[in-house]
RNA sequence: GUGCCUGUAGCUCAAUGGCAGAGCGCCUGACUGUGGCUCAGGAGGUUGUGGGUUCGAAACCCAUCAGGCACCCCA
């Protein structure tokens, strides 16, 4: 073991100009959230073992799990909807359904890490617990356009799909549910490796070259929602669990327009195939093109899940954000917080004589809502301050020298356009307020 | 979990077996009531870490840690 400090692999530090960016992802978060009546859940990471068994399907393996020393099973929890269903099943008679509840913080997964993927990932949950409603899963679609919206994304799409077309792609092909996981990532990646691609990989897969031209026809269809439902229809017809599912997103698709949610923004993709195990319904995600990192969110319907600890059937809906590949586009494309620093105002010292003057003034300014960092050695030259100030980026400085006290006013500076102006000291902070918002 | 690439100053990179460098940044001054621009000077390195080969290693070999790419899978 050498002795420099070294951070564990896929696990990440975040200096402040990082955290900025993610308290801003997250402030945008709770602020939609809470607009569409969300309530907040805070769980542990810790989970015991075998609550999380069973769950997620093939990418159990990835769940970090310890021993403690009593010989007991623990694991660090893998995503926030099987911790969601604990809670569900556990405290049912305190709980007023549907529910609504949203929960951001870490999980842990133990993947080989890459660009947009970490083993410490933040993601923030939003459900709709207790409610079969196609409205649910329309809140679900209009809220996390919202979210993207205000955080700045202009040219994200969410794909929408459902459990049961991808089924009924499979049926139509001659594929029973257990064979079919190979055709669902196949068709996964149509976005990836294109039509050829599929369907090589389908054909390699054993399927058969006529029930591979089915699906690739199937999962090819692009359009306006009502188009590719009704020609999902004519294809699947005679499936009649795929037919109901038709219904359903024809439900789902009908309150997301009367939700006003921008239909640039969403789109029926028969491709899109989840792949964690207990969707039941409409399942979708959001993607960005550029700069290409995946999923930003993905979410759906899940029916059973919450069953498996209740004893009872309690439908639930809902999607996870991630904080990571969210944080991480956003600082590629730019688009994150303008002020880049906490302090909204750099109060200066003048002299050893008179900073006692601007402590004061700082207190006020405090007391009237601005963040206000002061310098700490009132012997360094004025220059210094404002450079630090500006280093610092933040977007004002103050200063109170002999002349300001003698005759009664501050000197406000605006650090980014360099100019500064005299105000009354009552009127500092209204001034900074204002050029700021 | 598999295969491959990368790691040199705070940052971006150069040096292909022979004295470890540049640009930007940083510090000081020109500038005793004001940051960015300019000029002059200065500091900063056990070349990720550990071992090996060699007269000699940043470079070659082994291990390890971290990052990235393609699979796998997923946020």
């Amino acid at each position: 073991m050498n002795n420099k400090p070294q951070n564990v692999k896929g696990m990440r530090d975040h200096l402040p100009a990082a955290m900025i960016v993610r308290q801003h992802i997250i402030e945008t978060m709770r602020r939609v959230f809470e607009r569409y009546g969300f309530e907040p859940l805070q769980t542990s990471i810790v989970e015991h073992s075998e609550t999380l068994d069973g769950k997620i399907g093939d990418d159990e393996k990835l769940i970090y799990r310890f021993e403690t020393e009593g010989g007991r099973w623990l694991a660090l929890r893998y995503d926030q909807t099987v911790p969601l269903a604990r809670v569900v099943a556990q405290y049912q008679g305190q709980l007023i359904f549907p529910w609504r509840r949203y929960a951001i913080g870490p999980s842990y997964r133990g993947e080989r890490p890459a660009r947009g993927r970490y083993r410490e990932l933040w993601q923030a949950d939003v459900d709709i617990v207790g409610s079969r409603s196609p409205v649910a899963d329309a809140e679900i679609i209009a809220l996390l356009t919202d979210v993207l919206s205000e955080l700045g994304f202009t040219g994200f799409t969410t794909l929408i799909n459902h459990r049961q077309i991808i089924g009924g792609i499979a049926r139509v092909a001659g594929l029973d549910d257990a064979s079919a996981g190979g055709v669902y990532r196949a068709i996964d990646k149509y976005d990836k490796i294109g039509a050829d691609g599929v369907r090589e990989e389908l054909l390699r897969g054993g399927v058969a070259a006529e029930a591979a031209e089915r699906i690739l026809a199937l999962v090819t269809l692009k359009g306006p929602p009502e188009a590719v439902l009704g020609e999902l229809s004519e294809r699947l017809m005679g499936d009649d669990r795929a037919q109901a599912a038709l219904v359903n997103l024809r439900e789902i698709i009908g309150s997301v327009q009367a939700m006003g949610v921008d239909p640039a923004r969403y789109t029926i993709a028969p491709q899109l195939a989840r792949g964690l195990s207990y969707y039941t319904g409409a399942v979708f995600e959001a993607v960005v093109e550029t700069p290409p990192m995946g999923s930003l969110l993905g979410g759906g319907r899940y029916d059973e899940l919450i069953g498996l600890f209740a004893g009872r059937s309690i439908p639930t809906v809902g999607l996870a954000f991630g904080i990571e590949r969210l944080h991480d586009i956003i600082t590629e494309l730019g688009i994150g917080p303008a002020q880049r620093a906490i302090a909204d105002l750099f109060m200066t010292l003048f002299n050893p004589d008179l900073a006692d003057a601007s402590l004061g003034l700082a207190n006020e300014l405090r007391a009237a809502g601005l963040r206000v960092e002061i310098a700490l050695d009132a012997r360094e030259k004025l220059a210094k301050q404002f450079q630090y100030a500006d280093r610092r980026a933040i977007p004002f400085a103050a200063v109170l020298g002999p002349d300001e006290l003698e005759q009664g006013y501050v000197v406000l500076k605006d650090l980014r356009s360099g100019e500064q102006q005299r105000l009354p000291r009552a009127a500092l902070a209204d001034t900074v307020r204002a050029t700021l918002a």
